[in-house]
RNA sequence: CGGGGUGUAGCGUAGCCCGGUAUCGCGCCUGCUUUGGGAGCAGGAGGUCGUCAGUUCGAAUCUGGCCACCCCGACCA
């Protein structure tokens, strides 16, 4: 709990890091804290949420925008995002799923059809009223017309099962329909109190999978196989290790039977859920009479399942792995994999250079490596080291005269700061191979931290004392919701999943005492 | 919705107490010198001081209303 006071102090502190970070003075006399200084990012051990803030804006992934609570994702931010939808596409269509797009709009009598799924959302839906504006009387401004009132009010989607499930209705007769397996990449709006770039924003992007089934089985396995893509998408391209678990019943979606969810921890020690696969029941098929004959004749009703990731995935991405000097991104996401420094003083060794680094950018894209050659000559190589490590590429390659002389280049890697001069000949292999060992790297290195803030805890006390070093706590819980939210009052963290591969195991609750026959992972959360 | 804070050039700010059209840095533009870790020097452009009203010869500054944003709290698949 942070007081009144402190508050204060904070913002004092930081709108003095803003001053300072701005004066050139600063830099000039003391050249040593500039280094420290670090790109004029804030330290990241000092204030995260500061630093974080910084990053995503001097980055050029995202800012605020004229609209409280929403932002705007600019190109650069934009193209990592769109790196993410190619993969998880691919990776939806292979097991057989389509895309398909559904309104903005749902009209409000659907969200009242399904009684818990109502009660999770109500709060924090946008309604529009009216469907038409007109002059002011003064003629100076618009106003809403009040003739133009709608007969119903319209909500704009904080999810789609429910316009969605009104289509599934007419789509589905017999059990030869079945699966219907759909995606849509979309943007919904849910109206946050407090929002954060990417974090939790009042309007954001994701992709939102609904399927139906005959089996309750079925339906089952398929929210099992879209939480394991998610999983892997979380691994082995974004480098960050996930928990895969079920949520408890205070944490599950509204109207879903069962949650699943893949939880990652953030270099503050603090959690954030990265995805969920739903496993909705009959809930919303018996809501919308979704039913269908099966093979013997029988009308019975579907099985549902939903799913999704949102760009709240950007916000883990850059909080996993980026450091003091900005944002480290994995080779598999990054949007500019390998970029090209020359160092020239003239035109003439520009030309020389030129020459030499389109064989080496011929030579990495016929391997699928993107590259870019920076041979603007109004920014010093300098600067263009300093920006594009800000900006996270996994690889830069320097090359100067004297470089072009020995037939070398400078490659350096953002991941360690590590630089090695290496002969020219045959350096597409040598980068294909780095790039690899650059997503390796960063994954086991995340992988490291979250070994090392993981608690296996027994004791209240020792969890109490735990809980304030940040990261996950294991530890066995009754599996009352009233347990559940004690903890939640006393110490802010929550129970973030049951762990898919959780053991059995005869303990007491950390809390209760009372028995439990499984550990549950606990940590305060995004 | 409660508590606190801030609005001055693209960004970050000084000035406000004690009224006289605005300070500094970054960035931007031009020129020359530079270029192997955010280049230097010289010159230059850019401001309805959030907004509306009041006091005054005169308002960034004083008074009142309004608006916006930020932080803390409440809330949050």
């Amino acid at each position: 709990m942070i007081s009144h006071r402190l508050s204060l102090q904070i913002e004092h502190y930081k709108s003095c890091t803003k001053t300072i970070l701005n004066l050139g003075l600063f830099k000039k006399t003391y050249k040593n804290i500039h280094i420290i200084m670090s790109k004029f990012l804030p330290n990241k051990d000092d204030d995260y949420s500061l630093w974080y803030n910084e990053l995503v804006k001097k980055a050029d992934l995202a800012e605020n925008s004229a609209v409280r609570g929403c932002m705007v994702i600019k190109p650069y931010g934009f193209s990592i995002w769109e790196k993410m939808q190619a993969v998880l596409d691919k990776m939806f269509k292979e097991t057989g799923h389509s895309n398909a797009y559904f309104p903005l709009f749902i009209p409000k009598s659907f969200l009242s059809k399904e009684a818990s799924h109502v009660e999770g959302f109500a709060k924090e839906c946008a309604v529009v009223t009216h469907y038409r504006l007109k002059n002011s009387p003064d003629g100076k401004s618009v106003i809403v017309d009040p003739e133009a009132k709608l007969e119903e009010e319209l909500i704009v989607r904080p999810t789609s099962e429910t316009v969605i499930w009104s289509s599934f209705k007419n789509w589905v007769q017999s059990y030869r329909d079945l699966p219907l397996l759909i995606n849509q990449w979309a943007n919904v709006v849910r109206w946050e109190m407090r929002t954060r770039l990417f974090l939790r924003t009042t309007e954001f992007l994701w992709q939102e999978g609904h399927t139906a089934h005959a089996t309750r089985a079925q339906a089952v396995e398929e929210t099992e196989r879209m939480l394991e893509i998610y999983a892997i998408f979380a691994e082995q391209y974004m480098a960050m290790p996930v928990v895969k678990g079920i949520k408890t019943a205070n944490e599950r979606f509204a109207g879903a039977e069962e949650t699943y969810c893949i939880e990652a921890l953030m270099q503050d020690g603090k959690a954030l859920q990265a995805g969920t696969s739903h496993f909705l029941g009959q809930n919303f098929a018996k809501a919308f009479e979704v039913q269908f004959t099966n093979k013997e004749g029988k009308l019975d009703h579907v099985w549902g399942t939903s799913w999704g990731v949102s760009t709240r995935l950007m916000g883990a991405l850059i909080m996993a792995h980026s450091d003091n000097d900005g944002l480290v991104l994995p080779p598999m996401l990054a949007p500019i994999q390998v970029v090209i420094v020359p160092i020239f003083k003239n035109e003439e060794q520009l030309t020389a250079i030129t020459a030499k680094v389109n064989e080496l950018v011929a030579a990495l894209r016929k391997r699928n490596i993107s590259v870019k050659f920076d041979d603007r000559d109004t920014q010093s190589p300098g600067f263009k080291f300093a920006d594009y490590e800000l900006k996270g590429v996994p690889v830069r390659i320097a090359v100067g005269p004297r470089d072009i002389e020995a037939g070398t280049a400078e490659v350096a890697r953002r991941d360690t700061k590590e630089k090695k001069t290496l002969p020219f000949e045959n350096l597409e292999e040598v980068i294909e191979n780095l790039l690899k060992e650059i997503q390796e790297n960063i994954f086991k290195k995340a992988l490291d931290y979250r070994a090392s803030q993981t608690h296996v805890v027994e004791t209240w006390d020792a969890f109490l004392e735990t809980i304030e070093k940040g990261g996950f706590i294991s530890a066995h819980w009754d599996g009352t919701p009233e347990t559940e939210e004690k903890i939640k009052e006393l110490t802010k963290a929550t129970i973030r999943c049951i762990p898919l591969d959780s053991v059995e195991e005869s303990g007491v609750c950390v809390y209760s005492g009372k028995p439990s026959s499984k550990r549950v992972l606990f940590a305060r959360a995004y």
